[in-house]
DNA sequence: AATATAAATGAATGTTCATTCACTTAACAA
DNA sequence: TTGTTAAGTGAATGAACATTCATTTATATT
């Protein structure tokens, strides 16, 4: 029995990333992203069943890496300012240490492949949430809402900034930059909105 | 002169837009579309340069719906918490009325093309935020930020909620369902946060 | 009715695509 | 050392791709 090459399937993940970010999904190809990882073709097919599997798997990935990233640290049971701003900034870290592959979740998530994604996410990080928020209705720091309208405000703040951040915006300021004292004063503002 | 054909103008742009929403921006051909939209592949070429060309047409113009529709009866002279709600109904009424579109615009805004499609957005809109926030401070109905984190609170959580009606989502009840109510519940939260 | 003009076409071009397959290579078990 | 197994390969295949072009068609003007 031979081994697998560990350097290539890193090889292969890490270029059809940078391929599906700098040229789009339609610049994927299965040849191109061969040459650029430096293997046949055919071995990519060792490790994905097919270019859709190939990209539902390296989202599955990055998303797993995302939100492993996001609960470093946290426990359900913080109190829910201390909570919310240890994801915030865990979000902004892997964001700042990984853009491309946040850039590529992002895409992902807006694409026709989001469905599939959805489908095979894990439940751990949902119950941890629930939990986390629960928690801190019971202790009277947040008020109650539906799941949908509380992470809404509670993080469609975060990844409109980080959108902003990582690409410009039709509406930003070319010098747009991201600082952590940003940061923490939005996620203030949030905190105010879902304090009871 | 032979004068344009509007029709086939129109089957271009809305089977375009249904082909990248259904089947993605790498199931867009153009020989796929021609067959679609009931012409000749050729004609494609008459309206639009090539593949890159239609893709960001569309996106502009459908892009340039939804700013027309968010500004309708709106005024930047209103005060803040009315010129918001308006906004939030106008945008999520885009939504209801055109999901195909709406969909469409939020994949290009995270596909490679965001860039091209940023640089030919109008400053118009822009223009009217910008007043409409300057008058909200100076009635002290509005505390002072920049302007990424004003608008990162101020509609981040509509378009995470229009993502979680539309798609579902990883977090998302199954059957969650974005009422009327919630939005404007959602909304009265925002307006806590960014009130003096 | 004749002319001019641009819209519209279908077939064709050369390229690139995803995927497969007969084959070779490496590593371990015997 | 030899046999077995799966990793890895390069070339090949046929389909689909974006784009072009010689030609036809419709219409507004003369």
């Amino acid at each position: 029995m031979r081994a697998r090459d560990e350097n290539k399937e890193i090889a292969i993940r890490q270029k059809a990333v940078e391929m599906i970010v700098k040229e789009g999904l339609d610049g994927l190809s299965m040849q191109k992203l061969a040459r650029a990882a430096g293997v046949s073709p055919a071995t990519i097919y060792i490790y994905y069943k097919d270019r859709e599997d190939l990209i539902i798997q390296l989202a599955l990935y990055a998303s797993e890496k995302l939100t492993c990233t996001s609960l470093e640290n946290f426990d359900p049971e913080m109190s829910f300012e201390e909570g919310m701003k240890l994801q915030w900034r865990n979000r902004a870290r892997f964001f700042t240490e990984n853009p491309t592959e946040m850039l590529f979740v992002e895409q992902i998530k807006h694409s026709q492949h989001y469905e599939k994604f959805v489908e095979a996410n894990k439940e751990h990080f949902r119950d941890v949430m629930k939990k986390f928020t629960a928690n801190a209705i019971k202790n009277k720091e947040l008020i109650e809402l539906p799941f949908e309208a509380h992470w809404s405000i509670a993080f469609g703040p975060l990844y409109q900034l980080i959108k902003f951040h990582s690409q410009g915006h039709s509406y930003a300021s070319k010098e747009f930059h991201l600082t952590d004292e940003l940061m923490m004063q939005t996620l203030q503002l949030v905190l105010k909105a879902l304090k009871p």
